[in-house]
Order: C-alpha cells, then sequence, then structure tokens
DNA sequence: TAATTATGCGTAAACAGTTACGCAATCTGG
DNA sequence: CCAGATTGCGTAACTGTTTACGCATAATTA
C-alpha cells in the first residue's frame, strides 16, 4: 500500500496541462511560455513533484555523473596524495552539479567497475594512471567511447590527461641544493618516478652523476629505512629529494633518530606537498603540485569533452619549490 | 550515424528467444533452467551486451548506490578525518558492489544534494553530523522515506547512527594524564566538543575542577594560537587533551617553538588517530576512533536498512587509548 | 493411465520520462 | 487584409528493462 511517488502523468492531469508541457518547463528544449513555466515550477514545489532520474536518463542517454578511479590505498597508510586530488575532483563536480562516483581500482573489483562504465550509468570517468588496473580501465572506456580523462602518464595511446612536470619539479630541487651549497645528493623514490629522478640530476648539474639512488618504494616505512641504508653506504650525503612527502617523513624521522640534524647535516626535500607537509616538524621543504588544482582541472577537462569538445588537448600542472624548514 | 548499444530485444532476437529470458538469465527472479542461463550469459559476453542500468532501474525502482555527504573542508587545511572515513565507506561499498557517491554539503550545494536524494537516483545515504545543512539534508531523506544513517551525534529525531564515545575516549585521556603523574589539565576544543572535555574532566578526577578550557576552533592554526594563550594563562599547565590531531599538532609546534618540551613540561594527547599522527614528531599520543571501521560500520548499517531490515539500531565505535610519545 | 504439479519460456503491460510532429492561434510584413 | 512565419501546446511514439500471467510440456503422483 506504499503510495507511489508523482509522476509527470497524475501531476500533468492534475494541472490540466500535457506531459509534455511539463517536460518542457523543466528542460530546456522546445517552446513554452514563460508564464505556463513559472506556473509548473511553482506548481511542481507544492505538490512536490520532481521528474524521475532514470527515466530521464533513460530516454536522453546521458546521466550527466561522473566517476573517479584511484589506485589502492595501503591498509594503515596515509593516501593523502589521492584524498587531496579526491576533494578537488569532488569539489569541482559539485559546482557543475555533476554527481561524483568513486571508485577504488582493484584487482578485484575490477568487473564492478568496468561494468559501472559500461552500463551507460555514467557520462565521464577520472582515472588516475600507474597500474595495470587503471590502464584496462582506460581501454574499456575508450571502447565504450566514454568521455575519459587521466591523471598523470600513462603510456599507450593518446588519452586527454592533466600531467605533472615531475621532472622540472625535481630539477627546481636539485638546483635548490646546489645554490645552497649541498654537495653530496641523494634521491629516493620508486621504480616509477624516473622522470624526477632524471629531473634532479639535471637540475643539481655536473657533479651529480654520482648521485645515490635508493629504489624506495613510496611509505613511510621505505622512506625511514632508505634514511638508514643511505647513512650507511653513503654517509658524506648532505641533501636527499624524496618522491613524495610522506617518504621524506619517513625519512626526517629516521635521520633524527640516528642524531642527524635536519637541515643542519642533511636537508630534505620533499613532493607533493600535502596540506600536512607544512605542518610537520621540521616544515617540509618540498615540490607543490596543486593536488586540489589537479582535481579541478580534471573535471573542467572532462566536462569540455562531455559537451563534445573535439580532440580537447591535455594539460600540465606547473610546480613550485616551496621553501621551509627541511631543506 | 553513432551506432546504438545492443539492447535486450535485439539480442534476444539474435538468441532467437524472449527478452523475458534473457532478462531471467541476469536477474535473481523467474523460473530458467541453468542452461540457457549459461547459454546467455556466454552469449552476451561474446556479443557484448549489457543491461542499461537506468531502464533496469526505472522499472526495479532502487539503483543501489549510496550517497556520501560530508561537511564543508577548510581550504588548505588537511581534511584527514574526513577523508580516512570517507575511504572506509568507500571500500565497503566496493566490496558490496554498491557504487558511493560523494558530495560535499556547502550551503550553496543544498539545493543540489537535495535534489540528488529526492530525484531517485539513489537507495541510500551517508551523512556526517554537526552542521545546520546535514541536519536538514536528514530530515529530508527521513521525509521521502530514504534510507539513512548518520555519523556521529545528530539530536533531534532518532536517526539510525553510528557514534563514537567521545566522552569515554576523553576520559582515558584524563585518567593517563592523572595516572602518569600530571597536575594541571587543560582541554582545547570547539564548541561542539563539550562531551570530550566533560569526559576529560571525569577521567583526571577530583583535581580537574579547574581545568583550564580554551575553545579552541578545530585547525592548526586554532591549536598553535591556544598554545600560546594557554602558556600565558596557566603556565604551570603540563598536560593537554585536545579534540583532534590537527589541533595537537599545532599546539605541539607551537609549545616546542617557546622552548617548551614535549612531553617533558607539557604532555599533549590529540584525538582521532589520523594516519598521519603515528608519524608525526613527537608521534602523537592520541584517542584512536577508527575512523575506517566507522566508514565501514555505517555502510553495513545502511545496507541493513536498505534490505529492509525493521528498526535497525546504531552502533558505536569504541576508542582507546594509544599511547606514543607525545604523552 | 489419468490427474496433478512443476518447469521453462513467451506475450504484453508496466516503469516515467522526452521530443518529433502537427495543429490552432497569434503575430508580422507587404 | 492576407500570406507566411512564429508561438504554445497536445498526441503519440519512443527509451530498455522487469515481471505477472498464461500456456505448453515434462515430471510426479494416485
Amino acid at each position: 500500500m506504499k503510495k507511489r511517488r508523482l509522476n509527470i502523468k497524475e501531476f500533468a492531469s492534475r494541472l490540466g496541462i500535457s506531459t509534455a508541457t511539463v517536460s518542457r518547463a523543466f528542460g530546456t528544449k522546445g517552446r513554452i511560455s514563460e508564464k505556463t513555466r513559472r506556473m509548473i515550477i511553482s506548481k511542481s514545489e507544492s505538490l512536490g513533484y520532481r521528474a524521475n532520474y532514470h527515466a530521464r536518463n533513460l530516454i536522453t542517454r546521458k546521466s550527466h555523473v561522473v566517476a573517479f578511479f584511484y589506485p589502492p590505498l595501503i591498509k594503515g597508510e596515509p593516501d593523502y596524495f589521492i584524498s587531496e586530488i579526491m576533494f578537488g575532483v569532488s569539489g569541482a563536480t559539485s559546482l557543475n552539479a555533476n554527481p561524483l562516483q568513486v571508485h577504488p581500482l582493484y584487482p578485484e573489483s575490477m568487473d564492478f567497475c568496468k561494468d559501472v562504465i559500461l552500463n551507460g550509468s555514467i557520462s565521464g570517468i577520472i582515472v588516475t594512471a600507474g597500474t595495470a588496473e587503471s590502464a584496462e580501465l582506460v581501454k574499456t572506456a575508450r571502447n565504450a567511447a566514454l568521455p575519459c580523462v587521466v591523471i598523470g602518464h600513462m603510456s599507450g595511446e593518446n588519452n586527454c590527461a592533466v600531467t605533472f612536470d615531475n621532472s622540472r619539479g625535481a630539477m627546481l630541487a636539485g638546483k635548490y641544493f646546489k645554490d645552497t651549497g649541498r654537495k653530496c645528493p641523494a634521491y629516493i623514490g620508486g621504480i616509477f618516478d624516473r622522470r624526477k629522478r632524471e629531473g634532479f640530476k639535471a637540475g643539481f648539474g655536473p657533479h651529480a652523476s654520482n648521485i645515490l639512488f635508493d629504489n624506495g618504494g613510496s611509505t613511510f616505512q621505505d622512506g625511514f629505512s632508505s634514511c638508514e641504508r643511505v647513512l650507511k653506504a653513503a654517509p658524506e650525503t648532505d641533501c636527499v629529494l624524496c618522491a613524495n612527502d610522506i617518504l621524506a617523513i619517513g625519512f626526517i624521522k629516521a635521520a633524527l633518530s640516528k642524531g642527524c640534524k635536519v637541515p643542519g647535516d642533511i636537508a630534505v626535500i620533499g613532493f607533493d606537498d600535502i596540506k600536512i607537509a607544512k605542518y610537520f616538524s621540521p616544515a617540509l621543504t618540498t615540490v607543490r603540485l596543486h593536488l586540489d588544482e589537479i582535481g579541478e582541472k580534471s573535471v573542467n577537462l572532462l566536462k569540455r569533452i562531455m559537451d563534445g569538445g573535439k580532440n580537447v588537448s591535455g594539460e600540465s600542472i606547473d610546480c613550485e619549490l616551496i621553501v621551509r624548514d627541511s631543506a
């Protein structure tokens, strides 16, 4: 005996008009007098009529919802790089009145994610690059002709992406170390961060050929143990660039616990500038990527594609060195 | 000339069967032989047929999507309390194959959010308590008979909620200070954190009557300036409970910059145990709320309601004191 | 073996909208 | 003042599913 919600037919008949007119009052298509439109809108508020989402999307073949797919998180570890991008995305879609879905991209959830992008429920997707799953998902979207923008560098077809100039950011760090009289640089980062290492090298200049490269993963613990390894392998190291802020925080923690002064004995620069970076002790000198802007730009790009923009080209987020206390 | 996606009619006729049979192959209702089901599934994969989301949801009147509404974020400030809960929610919905929408709840986005919950596009909502908007949204959901669980304490009607025992958590902190010989306690927190203050008082015991209460807001800056105020107003203060971890981090930063040793001169305990807490220097002693579990429990609760569970009652997340270096 | 029940599947009626088309009525220009 | 254009609105044909109902056929029971 649950009473059904008011539908367009019932609503229209109560007003003594046709469903077409009601529909026109809300949409942008079709001719309708301003007077009747206002009348209908007002009546819809008092009677509580609201167009059914699914019926509308079924016939118009679009939903306006955008889906954001993020890489697997490591249990117990800070995931602030992703969350800050995500909030950027969320804020921007909210402004545009686009509902936003978010989905973690585990191997196990792959089927579900594919279904989401194939069943017609969404109008566009944003995917962070870096995993096999994300690459596969982008391919699926492409085959389905679904608007898609990727965040970060993804090899393969030329897809619309917002990228960060990791190389230049790292170069800035290298240059800064050089300019502040550091002699013996090290770089901590995972295998995906080669661009950063190269940029760092270039920035530091000729003497950087003997740069210490520690294939360091990406977590706090990775930073911590990298520090121990570095101090053992090359105690003369006096400056280090870490591929992200959490790595840097781990590195610093280890250095301090070993009686090493930061930045006195060893200067460290992080990467990303997550929001906590400025509040850490010592406040982190880091390469800022404008994480929230990344989210914003992605959705604006996506919006252009969704609105039919042909060959929309990607964008690069510029980065800058934020000098604080750790270097 | 864009080719339309394969629909059930076309798909069925290619297999020489009726649409009803196809539909039965995917759903759980209706009788169908295992043989034909397998045949249909297999053909659907090779031909690329997939049930249209909107058509299906239109007729079944449910979408399985859950929406998460979070409070406004402060620009530039860490929002890790929310993001960690959100990831908990996201992980849990993903496991259940429920698409998750996330929406910031600004006053300006209120209309949009209401529309989202009234247009039939979602099957349940999770809302964080604490703002006027969230209260209003919950009311709207209730009127629409939409399953809803709130995170935190919300006054008014008895809605299904997962709450944290803030009072007990704070008590633990007070007791710990007392047991470790501290004499002069202070509490830093906003107006919404009264329960914590009361619990703290109770935990510390008789001498806590002269507790210093600083109505301290919730940001790093608030923690920082609270510290300055506290040290001026009551220099003998030797322990402080902060209503969240970021506050604590701000407080510690200020204390250290004033030459105050932590925890030597003043011990500080945070609240929430966001993931960065253990990596801060000094590692934060804090009341752990199990943020990810909160997310998980909320969606499990919501799921029970969505599945028709009558009078599902809320849950309380228990908290524990995690002793690290700051106290 | 006949009567009864169970199974598998097709027909067609929902679900709740949008919009092409057509028809009056009104407006515009010569 | 009349032909043609414009405007406002209704009729009905779509969108792609699910599922109640009914009809054969197969399995079970008496």
